[in-house]
DNA sequence: AGTATCCTGGAA
DNA sequence: TTCCAGGATACT
């Protein structure tokens, strides 16, 4: 389902808010505004009101945006939208958030205008090689840093270093060309085959509709610890890099 | 660059 | 009871 189509011309009949840290701003703001589209920046959906304002939307690890369903112990806002329907905001940890901001305004939001660029819309090799170049930080980190490139969490820098044959914690400068290009493929590759997928309901994630991706189904080298690696079988180590797992073949990733 | 912090709950 | 989780930030 595209949840750009079910929302596009829903007006916004009411909003509830179960717990104030998912909703921070005034509510009044978007009531009775009928939406208009979607937009994405990294990890951030944006829907666009017609009366001015945008929601913005971020996930973060538990989050869940659903067109209907149940309200549950977790749901933290419920959208009320025309004819019944309505979306319901499930949140267990509560780091995710919908946030209000200007419309003209959303690019120049605090958040979205430190975005990196996206693999998936702006970020050639020429300039990813130039930003691994930059810093001596380990590759992984670089990955997920949002500042620098936008949309890629843990699972799919796992996969894509991976899949590239590269070891996480390898200074980002230390890659040379062409390792850098075989890296910057594999992003792509990974993000396309989420995408393909789903998404991963590896946790709490549900696509709108409710259904599951099937990203983690698909998992290269991610939550595979102890398991054979799938190129050369070789056990899979599990370590922490930045605070996050990290997943590890050490004779494929060098 | 590493660690604590925001939270909750399922698994170890 | 401790550890850990798709994220991001504010601190040493």
């Amino acid at each position: 389902m595209q949840l750009e189509k079910f929302l596009r011309g829903k007006k916004i009949t009411g909003v509830e808010i179960k717990t104030a840290k998912s909703f921070p701003d005034d509510k009044k703001k978007v009531l009775g505004a009928r939406m208009t589209g979607t937009r994405r920046f990294g990890k951030v959906l944006v829907i666009d009101l017609d009366n001015g304002y945008s929601l913005l939307v971020h996930l973060k690890l538990t989050g869940q945006l659903l067109v209907g369903g149940t309200i549950g112990p977790h749901t933290r806002v419920i959208i009320n939208l025309e004819k019944g329907q309505r979306l319901i905001f499930n949140d267990l940890r509560i780091f995710g958030w919908i946030k209000i901001a200007d419309s003209g305004q959303v690019i120049a939001d605090r958040l979205i205008s430190k975005l990196g660029l996206e693999p998936l819309k702006d970020l050639t090799l020429t300039k990813f090689k130039d930003l691994l170049a930059k810093t001596a930080r380990p590759i992984k980190i670089v990955l997920m840093d949002q500042e620098k490139i936008s949309g890629v969490g843990n699972i799919y820098a796992n996969d894509a270093l991976w899949l590239a044959g590269i070891d996480p914690r390898t200074p980002a400068r230390q890659l040379d060309g062409s390792t850098a290009g075989q890296l910057y493929e594999a992003v792509l590759e990974v993000l396309k085959k989420g995408i393909r997928y789903g998404g991963a309901s590896d946790q709490h994630y549900i696509k709108p509709d409710g259904t599951k991706g099937k990203y983690q189904e698909h998992f290269l080298v991610y939550g595979r610890e102890k398991m054979p690696c799938l190129r050369c079988k070789a056990k899979i180590e599990k370590f922490f890099l930045g605070g996050r797992g990290t997943y590890v073949c050490e004779v494929c990733q060098k």
